[in-house]
Parts: structure tokens; sequence; C-alpha cells
DNA sequence: GATTATAAAGAACTTTTGTTCCAAAAATTT
DNA sequence: AAATTTTTGGAACAAAAGTTCTTTATAATC
């Protein structure tokens, strides 16, 4: 048999997760991926397809990571109001300067209309989280955290859509006081 | 004396628009410019100097003719939330397909991390309309149109954030009735 | 109408781009 | 320990990038 790879597939793609995540796809040359990847041309080649396919498999990556790390805290919460300020609230600790903004967000300012693949995947990321905000508001319709006042679905949008506004504000380095001016505000609105 | 240029600047500059805004910058090459402009190469090198300072160019066109639109129609208004949700509520009609989204949260998103001038500029546009905007929820509040419940400066701001978030989701198609079901929900908050 | 200063067209140039290929190295199994 | 299959590193490649330069055309002035 032949030899082992001397790296961790899901380890690399994390990294390149970081890089476009970063800079985006057409600023990211395939010499900084290879640079900040640690491997070389040809592994990246082998293993992942060309730039496209890398930036597509890692985009998918950061939902597996990340939205799904929402839906999850989302579906998990007892109380619901705590748990999407802090999700919305997302400035709080960009431990890396990579991390900065929304991954999904910038795919789709930068992508979303010209790659029908992008496009798909942005769309559904969004289905998906906003449908568990929707179930998080109901339950908190149901408890009486959250106001009746408003349908849940409709919540559920305004919820998303200021999420990405806070994310596109990140990129802009908006700061933490006035996101959570921000935020404070839109979850107090939704308060029973 | 010599000849006259064959081109008006600003039409020119306003095709350039049309074209970053479209596609971002990265995405972009020179050869499209030329062709989208219609000029030539050194006309273009001459009139407007290297790619970066035509796009910085570009975004400032962009701040005169629509951000400041945005300003006046609230300046102007005297019912402040039937434009503050026809701003909002942008996805109507988008005559051109290069007018899908907002400029400045493209630019935003794609350059203002790692562009200083591209994020002076962002944030010069955004401190412009959230000023403007809580200008008009005062005079909303203190003609009793706007609800007095919030503070007009945090108002704004939760109006700006959702403002970019829905230029995000016009890049992504979320489509005009869960665009509307948005734009109401938060109009009808706001509402006294 | 000749002169002249500038605009226009496009060839030319240097980098950089994304991708492929090839020889060398390495690790696992028989 | 030999054989074999795959990874690896880097050279090699063509195409496209951004920019500059030179030549030609043009319009305004004297």
């Amino acid at each position: 048999m032949a030899r082992s790879k001397e790296f961790e597939e899901i380890e690399v793609l994390d990294k390149a997760v970081d890089l476009f995540w970063d800079q985006g796809f057409n600023a990211t040359s395939i010499q900084e991926v290879v640079e900040h990847l640690g491997i070389s041309r040809s592994s990246l080649y082998d293993t992942f397809g060309d730039k496209r396919t890398l930036f597509i498999k890692a985009l998918e990556r950061y939902r597996v990571k990340v939205a799904q790390g929402i839906i999850d805290r989302l579906n998990a919460a007892q109380e619901v109001l705590p748990v999407v300020q802090s999700i919305l609230f997302a400035a709080e600790a960009p431990e890396e300067l990579a991390h900065v903004g929304c991954f999904v967000v910038n795919a789709s300012t930068e992508l979303a209309p010209h790659d029908a693949e992008v496009y798909q995947l942005v769309t559904q990321t969004r289905l998906d989280i906003e449908a568990a905000l929707a179930r998080a508001v109901e339950r908190g319709q149901a408890s009486g955290e959250v106001s009746r006042q408003h349908p849940a679905k409709a919540t559920a949008g305004l919820l998303y859509t200021t999420l990405m506004g806070l994310r596109v504000a990140d990129r802009g380095r908006y700061g933490a006081p006035a996101q959570a001016e921000v935020v404070n505000l839109l979850v107090a609105m939704l308060r029973a």
C-alpha cells in the first residue's frame, strides 16, 4: 500500500475557511492558499480540486461548523432571548483577525449573484437558520417570554436580516457598543 | 489648443459604478472595464488613474448619487415612516441587473477590512445616513408618528443595520415578499 | 490652413494568475 | 526487506492580469 497523508483533511479545510472568510474568493491567490494551508500545490489539487471547488467545500465546512452551531444553540435554548442576543452580538470576541463578519454573508455579496452553487448554499443556510429562529420564537411565545404581537415567521425573518446586517457591520468595524445598542433594542422589542 | 475629450467623465464614472457594484473590485478586470466604459485603456488611465483609484472614485460617486439621495428623502419627509419603508424596501424595482444590493455593503464586506480608504468611505456613509435616520425618527416622535418608547439614535442604528441586512438579502435573492414582510414588521414596531 | 497639444487605439511588457506535470520521497503491506 | 502506491515539492506552463508606451488621429488656436 501507499503512504498515508501527512495532514488531516478537515484541519486543512478549516484553514481554508479562515483564509476565504477573511479575504474572499477573488482576492485570495492559490499561492496564498498553499502557504496558509501548509500543503503543496499538488496535494492541494489532488485533495480538493481547483480553487473554486475548494472554496465551495470551505463554505460547506463553515455551514457545518458555524451555522449548525447557531441552530443547535437555538434548539437547545431554555430561555430564547438570551441565546438570540448572544448570536446577534457576535462581535464580542473575534478571537482571530480572520473571523471578522460572516463567511456566508461575504460569499453572498461577492459571489451569490454570479455563482449558482454559492447561491444555493447561501439560500439553504438562510432557510435552516430562519426555521430554527422561527421555532425558537414560537417556543418563546408559548412560554410567555416573547411578545405574541407579531407572527413568529416574520420575526424570524427580521432577526435573520438584522443578523446579516450586523455581520456587515463587523467588516466595517461598527464597534461593539454600537452593535450592543442595536441588539439590545431589537431584543427588547421582542420581549413580552 | 488641443482636442477635447469625447466623453463626459461623470457618465463614464457612472458606468464604472454599475460594473463594480455588480461584480466587485477583484472580480472585475481592466479589460472588462475598458469594454464596459467604452473608452480606451490610455484614456482610462489618464483620466482616472489605476484600477483601485477608479474604484474609489466610483464609490464616492455612488455616495453622491445614492446615499445622498436617501438622506435628502429623509430630510424632506413629511411623514417619516413611509419614506423609511420605501428606503428599506428597495427590492421593488432593480431596473438594471447591475443594481442588485448596495455598492457600499458590497465594498464593505469585500474590501473594508483591508483597505483603509474604503473603510473610511464606508464609515462616513454610515454616519451620514444614521444621522439622517436619527433626525427623521426624532421628527416622527415629535409629531406622534413614531413611538417614543425607544431612543431615536438606537432606533436609527437598528434601521441602518436592517438596511444593510436587506441589501445582503438582495444579493441572495431573498425575494420581494419575504423582504416586504421584514420591512413591514420593523416599521410596525416603530409606529406609535 | 498649418501648427500643436491632447485624446485615442492598441501593441507591448512584466507579473501574476490558476493549473499541470514530473521526478523524488515515504510509508504500508506482502 | 522489497515492492508498490501515493504524497510531496517544485519546476513548468499557458493564459490573463494590470500597467505603460508609442503611434496615429483629432480638434482647437494662430
